[in-house]
DNA sequence: TCGAATCGTTCGAAGTGTGAATGGTTACTG
DNA sequence: CAGTAACCATTCACACTTCGAACGATTCGA
């Protein structure tokens, strides 16, 4: 007979990350879905509204995506008017994307919906331990190259 | 002019973990490959380990998964030896899913990988700041219905 | 014993993302 | 100042994952 587990795979902060992360990512899919997003374009537009307007191509790199992939995300940010997309009058080739007014209050739906799903998910912590959490998380994505504001 | 953004999206919990649960399942999802395994092989495993045997329309449930799906899973882990598959004499509809001794050292071998790839993700933090990580992690797991071990 | 419910399985379909090929534009090089 | 190479966006075909409906086998209820 072996010895008793000494440390399961689910205490592993990785297994936990990954699975308590893709049961938010799916509540957070069906609450964006009353406003026709889906999390890559809510992503899409949180690049764009930190830091100055880049191509496309600029973009795919940033979200660690296809370059097709951003083409058909932000297709669908312009066609409900979240997006202006121009030509680089600069460089022709490159299609500058810019978050419209429209997209800006979009974008702040998503923010207070977020917010909203915070309160309901870390609702039986204590103030402390949920400002503790955000923090950490923010530091190892940080790390990890994904967008911050601290 | 409205006022400058409170809280940007990027500072909420569900957004951080979304993100950063996605880029350590892709990390996660990298180093399995290497045991022939994909997260959902290792979240039936972890399901088998933990609790009598059940059947497949059990594990489902429990995964929130289409049945036709863990016949999937079952097929491939029945196919590398880490799972017996046999019909229930006491109802012959249920198909019986048990850990073989090597399925037991496969899951052994995910957690072991999963615990490096921690102290990997973890390296910038200290002691106390890890455990309250996982502690945290666990709880809102334990609540959102996912397997724990505390 | 007969019909309804249950379990597992197969199969077709939807959704998501990638990579190769294409057309238009710019930059380099002799 | 050609002509070629590199670059950007786009389209398209494809792979992968997952689901739901249909089906056969088995069990349960009346």
């Amino acid at each position: 007979m072996n010895d008793v587990n000494p440390l399961p795979l689910t205490t592993s902060v990785v297994f936990r990350l990954g699975t308590l992360g893709s049961v938010v990512t799916a509540r957070f899919t069906t609450a964006l879905a009353e406003l026709e997003l889906k999390p890559k374009h809510v992503g899409l537009m949180v690049a764009l509204d930190s830091g100055a307007p880049p191509s496309q191509l600029e973009l795919a790199r940033i979200m660690a995506v296809a370059p097709s992939l951003v083409v058909s995300l932000a297709d669908h940010l312009e066609r409900i008017g979240a997006v202006d997309r121009v030509r680089d009058p600069a460089d022709r080739r490159r299609q500058v994307l810019a978050l419209t007014d429209t997209g800006r209050e979009l974008l702040a739906d998503c923010t207070a919906l977020a917010h909203r799903l915070d309160e309901e998910l870390t609702a039986s912590l204590t103030g402390p331990e949920r400002e503790a959490l955000r923090r950490t998380l923010g530091l190892l994505g940080a790390e990890a190259g994904l967008p911050t504001s601290d």
